[in-house]
DNA sequence: CTTCTGACA
DNA sequence: TGTCAGTA
């Protein structure tokens, strides 16, 4: 019941998510740097990992190690998502945004000037969120079509 | 001892 | 992806 709300909460420092997931904190540093990933930070600048961001992570590995995805293929997917649907902005803001219309990089890893997101915090954002697991963004598109 | 950024015999 | 540097 609690595991819910643990899964959210960034707990484990860059060195423990590396020993979990099986991978360099130098590639996580990369996956953030490539905006797969959204690490929490302290004011201090320590990135911080959530059992949810350990997942999401363990998602991409299988990405890149079974399915043979690059990380640029990775982030053209990431790139596909519907976000205008999920945030339902206006239309005003579509116009105004990267993101509508750009292809290759995900919404969160853009300057949004001028529309809601500009305010909104990615690593919170329901476009970043709503997937950590492998194959829920067909089920997401899928969802928003009906 | 761990993490951070930047760099590359 | 590894690793070394120089800090914090």
């Amino acid at each position: 019941m609690f595991d819910q709300i643990d899964r959210q909460e960034p707990i484990f420092p860059i060195g423990t998510a590396a020993r979990i997931i099986g991978v360099s904190v130098h590639t996580l540093r990369m996956y953030e740097r490539e905006g797969l990933i959204i690490p929490f930070k302290k004011e201090s600048n320590q990135r911080l990992f959530s059992k949810a961001d350990i997942e999401r992570i363990e998602c991409i590995r299988r990405a890149i190690n079974d399915s043979k995805i690059s990380i640029n293929g990775i982030k053209s997917i990431y790139s596909l998502i519907p976000c205008w649907e999920i945030v339902n902005c206006s239309e005003e803001d579509r116009q105004n945004c990267k993101s509508y219309k750009s292809h290759g990089e995900p919404c969160w890893s853009l300057n949004h000037p001028g529309t809601i997101c500009a305010k909104k915090e990615c690593r919170s954002c329901e476009v970043y969120n709503k997937y950590t697991q492998c194959g829920e963004i067909k089920e997401l598109i899928k969802s928003i079509s009906r």
